[in-house]
RNA sequence: GCCGGGGUGGCGGAAUGGUAUACGCAGAGGACUUAAAAUCCUCGGAGCCCUUAUAAGCUCGUGUGAGUUCGAGUCUCACCCCCGGCACCA
């Protein structure tokens, strides 16, 4: 049985490499969810395969790294036997659900005749100079009591642990991951993956496109030699730049390069260096279930005697340090523009510096009477927009048009005239009140652009937007003509956005709904797109257009910035792959030749990590002294070991070729087998795992090591299993279900028919031990209908059946498991409505269902005389015109509604089908007012069109 | 805040623009049985009208509101809500 499901390599044939994230043999044991997506690409590998093609499905162990280490501390055995236990366990569980895995390619990344090629590829990495020692500071799990890379973190705490990290300066081994961000996202275009699950690797890598910006610096004492860098998204904001905020860590390395701060600075610098060491760069909340607090903190700061030079306007502005900007984010220093910028709005408030608008939202009519008529001349214009509070209550003015606009006062502003002047002139022209008092102004204006019929022109309107309030009702007559063309309404606060978008029939109304939620918003900032204002020779031009004719004034380059960070590759713990390094005070760094592959992990009496940042193997003298390959003085080896990820970096292409001896994988194998064509696993290695291994894949490919650009061609990702109460299965909480009971329960089939038809693979979704029941009483219904098997076919079932197995082949391939096995439910309904089943067509049927009970369908397979085993028979092929059967029902609808069926004989006439239903009187009664027109899919629904 | 994915019975969910709720679970009624389990059969959106009661009939129903169409769960626009990812990223 075993040689059933070895794996071929015709050349002929097409091939389909199915593959499982293979799974850490931890001590845990398996819960109902673990399994699920295995049984996904057991069904799917059972399928291909029985179409012909060559498949490959493997399975191994990823058991280097803390689970299994952390694991062997808290038993107090060696990890290699508990791995070695635990493995014996996991296949033990994997055997009794009957999957088809060729395990003459198992893998299992701890042993030295894999690992020596993770250590080959870590060579390659060092000679192309993508893996680089460095002593900044990293991320420090004190009870894992190792370094940890970002995308070990889970906001500020530990993924493993959930223990606060620390920050801590340790010689560490990088690997230049940033080198190959453009490409990551770049190719995720050509995957056939989830579009969620692109986002996400997008929103990871975090690729920002934007301009980098020499500013002119005045150092008092130093004159004017002095230049810095910042890295801006929003170049068209330049001229409303009223000061630069610089990051402590740069403020720290202009003061170690003779800057001669001010005390207050020092002490400034000082205090937030040392406060992200201890807090990091984040914040989060620590339990999942308590919503995230605000991550922003009151922003502080302090003022330099530094200015910088803003190339646009030539002012000179206070250069600020600032821990709101971060060191490691762009240049560490930024152009702070308070005008549209959130928190640069923030830090000018409390500093009380300056705020320049110079990008005015701009809003276009587009509506067919007010739109922009091109030929025609523009006259440009000012206006003011009134909110008027009323004196006692909280109601706002606003005028009720004749023609059904209801909007704030507004009126033009005169030449000479002041804005605040013009607008208590309106308010007392069209209302009559006369004392007004001016609270504030609405931040910067807005521009409209429309067409003005009455004075055919089209208007360009700047309008700003004023919050004013009535001392009191003192008013004079208001003229009758402007009675006669609105009244005055008083409106409640929470209506007045009602009435502005109604809208307006002359023109945008747009700007007035702006105001009011400026109005209505704390700290309302505009941060979008617009055109410029306040900008020189650049006003008018738009956002983008502006960038472009900036940054060539000013000099500015186009640069572009990563979320993405190098990735940390050293652990200070035992069970890893050593990093194959020597230590050589002449040489420096050397590497292992390869000949003297693998370094071996030694054998250690004690592997609990020491805590102080260094790794269990220090201690081991004899391991660690070595000549060095280069100068053949004395040498010491890195003790540090790789991280969890690297051996699951590259597996999927050992599969290909296990026994390889001269690389990681033949040329050979692996241009046949490349690439996986199915991966299927959970969506919590999207943004490791799953960017890791599309890195080492690329430079792989870069070396020539493979032949495409992209490790995985498909990925389908697994939805959890809940436990039946809802929540996520614990053996705290006491609601695992274990899928050994099951499988002893109900079988190993029902197991596996349920979690494939329990909803869509991907969703999340409860177990339900009533539904594994109706998966037996399926099964047990077909067990029981393989007595009513005849020798001659039964036309009667062909259309069913047909129809099955076109949809069952198509839904697998679509991993649509769930619709695949509803049909097969339907088909077998079918089958016990008629009665009896023909031998041919139940051992078709038989064949649907063997990729998903493939131990009863081989049972019952032989019981109908099959030859040979049902997994190596050929998937059933079907005939559309077979679907058709004798009679068929379809609706008729009068004007769309359905008002009843007719059946129709196999090849019926539109004539035919229309004369049916009109001898039908449920039908004809609604027909007398005489019928326009029908419309008739043949198949589907007769439509009768009439008279309303 | 930005980005992505979703809102369909009591529940999981189905539906190339064509009878919405397939298939299954749970539920109700019935058959078989001394009884229960198992098994089998039948019925399950809401409301209205009429009736002893049913059936038939009508109206409304896929988050809300508009639109396109002979016909919309499906297409277009606006809005509301839920889930997920990222986040002082300049």
């Amino acid at each position: 049985d075993s040689n059933l499901y070895q794996t071929t390599e015709d050349p002929k044939k097409k091939k389909t490499f199915v593959l499982d994230m293979f799974p850490y043999p931890s001590g845990e044991g398996l819960h109902v969810g673990h399994p699920k997506g295995y049984i996904a690409s057991d069904v799917y590998s059972r399928h291909m395969r029985m179409r012909g093609n060559d498949v490959l499905h493997p399975m191994g162990w990823d058991a280097f790294g803390l689970p299994a280490e952390n694991f062997a501390l808290k038993n107090k055995i060696h990890p290699r036997i508990a791995v070695e236990k635990n493995i014996k366990r996991f296949k033990e569980q994997l055997s009794i659900l009957g999957f088809d895995y060729d395990w003459k390619r198992e893998i299992n990344t701890t042993d030295p005749k894999y690992y020596k090629w993770t250590q080959w590829i870590f060579l390659q990495l060092f000679k192309k100079g993508l893996a680089y020692q460095s002593d900044e500071p990293i991320n420090w799990c004190p009870s894992c009591m190792t370094g940890l890379a970002n995308e070990d973190l889970e906001g500020n705490s530990c993924e493993r642990c959930g223990t606060l990290v620390e920050k801590k300066k340790l010689p560490q081994w990088v690997l230049r991951i940033t080198d190959y961000a453009d490409r990551l996202i770049e190719d995720l275009k050509t995957l056939n993956w989830a579009e969620h699950i692109k986002e996400l690797q997008r929103n990871w890598i975090g690729r920002s496109e934007g301009h980098s910006l020499q500013l002119a610096l005045k150092v008092p004492g130093q004159g004017e030699k002095h230049k810095v860098e910042i890295f801006t998204t929003r170049l068209d904001t330049l001229a409303g730049a009223t000061f630069v905020v610089v990051s402590p860590e740069l403020a720290d390395r202009w003061i170690n390069i003779g800057w001669k701060a001010s005390e207050e600075v020092k002490k400034y610098v000082v205090a937030a260096l040392k406060q992200r060491d201890k807090e990091h760069v984040r914040t989060t909340a620590l339990s999942a279930s308590v919503a995230p607090a605000p991550l922003e903190k009151e922003k502080t700061g302090v003022k330099t005697d530094i200015t910088a030079k803003n190339p646009l306007t030539g002012e000179d502005i206070p250069v600020f340090v600032s821990d709101y900007v971060l060191g490691n984010v762009g240049t560490g220093a930024i152009m702070a523009v308070p005008a549209h910028d959130d928190r640069d709005f923030e830090f000018a408030k409390k500093y009380k510096l300056p705020i320049k608008y110079v990008v005015a939202p701009y809003f276009i009519d587009e509506t067919e009477n007010s739109k922009s008529r091109p030929g025609v001349e523009i006259k440009h214009r000012t206006i003011g927009v009134g909110i008027v509070k009323h004196w006692a209550e909280d109601k706002y003015l606003m005028l009720d048009w004749k023609n059904g606009w209801t909007g704030f006062i507004t009126g033009g502003v005169d030449k000479g005239e002041d804005l605040a002047d013009s607008i208590r002139r309106e308010i007392k022209e069209e209302t009559g009140y006369t004392n007004v008092r001016l609270l504030e102004h609405l931040g910067g204006p807005n521009i409209s652009d429309f067409y003005a019929p009455h004075k055919k022109l089209n208007q360009r309107v700047l309008g700003y937007g004023m919050y004013l309030e009535l001392i009191d009702a003192t008013r004079v007559g208001v003229p009758k003509e402007e009675l006669e063309k609105h009244s005055m309404l008083w409106v409640d606060k929470d209506r007045v956005l009602a009435f502005l978008k109604k809208g307006s029939p002359m023109g945008d109304s747009r700007y007035s709904e702006m105001y009011w939620e400026r109005l209505t918003t704390e700290n309302y900032i505009y941060s979008g797109d617009g055109l410029l204002i306040n900008s020189g020779e650049f006003n008018g031009l738009s956002s983008s257009e502006g960038q472009e004719a900036i940054a060539k004034k000013v000099k500015a380059k186009k640069a572009t910035n990563y979320k993405l960070r190098d990735w940390v590759f050293s652990r200070q713990r035992y069970w890893g792959e050593p990093i194959p390094i020597i230590h050589c005070v002449k040489c420096g760094a050397v590497p292992v030749p390869e000949k003297d592959l693998p370094v071996l992990l030694p054998e250690v009496e004690s592997y609990e990590p020491s805590g102080t940042g260094e790794s269990p193997l220090v201690k081991i003298t004899d391991w660690v002294n070595v000549k060095c390959p280069e100068c053949g003085g004395s040498g010491k080896r890195e003790t540090n070991t790789m991280p969890q990820w690297a051996g699951s970096s590259w597996y999927y292409l050992r599969y290909m070729d296990p026994g390889c001896e001269t690389s990681p994988v033949s040329k050979k194998k692996e241009k046949y087998w490349s690439p996986v064509d199915v991966y299927v696993g959970g969506i919590d290695h999207a943004t490791r795992h799953l960017i890791y291994a599309r890195f080492w894949h690329k430079f792989l490919y870069d070396i020539g090591t493979v032949s495409t650009v992209e490790p995985f061609a498909r990925l389908n990702t697994v939805g959890f299993i809940l436990a039946e109460d809802g929540r996520k299965m614990s053996k705290r909480v006491g609601n695992v279900i274990n899928p050994d009971d099951m499988v002893e329960e109900y079988g190993s089939d029902a197991f596996r028919i349920y979690e494939m038809f329990m909803g869509p693979f991907e969703n999340t979704i409860a177990w339900n031990t009533k539904g594994v029941v109706g998966a037996r009483r399926f099964i047990e219904r077909i067990c029981k209908f393989s007595d009513k098997i005849v020798p001659e076919t039964i036309p009667s079932l062909e259309p069913a059946l047909h129809q099955t197995i076109k949809k069952v082949g198509e839904d697998i391939q679509a991993f649509k498991f769930n619709t695949a096995i509803s049909q097969l439910m339907i088909c077998l309904n079918e089958m016990e409505t008629i009665g009896s089943v023909g031998k041919e067509q139940w051992k078709n049927y038989l064949a649907l269902l063997a990729p998903f009970a493939p131990h009863v369908s081989e049972e019952l397979w032989g019981g109908a005389g099959g030859n040979s085993s049902i997994h190596t028979s050929e998937w059933p092929s079907y005939e559309e015109s077979k679907f058709e059967k004798e009679t068929y029902v379809i609706a008729v609808q009068v004007n769309g509604k359905s008002r009843g069926t007719i059946t129709l004989i196999k090849g019926a006439s539109e004539v035919e089908a229309k004369d049916l239903a009109e001898a039908d009187p449920a039908i004809a009664k609604w027909l007398v007012k005489g019928v326009k027109k029908v419309v008739y899919i043949p198949g589907k629904v007769l439509n009768f069109v009439i008279q309303s």
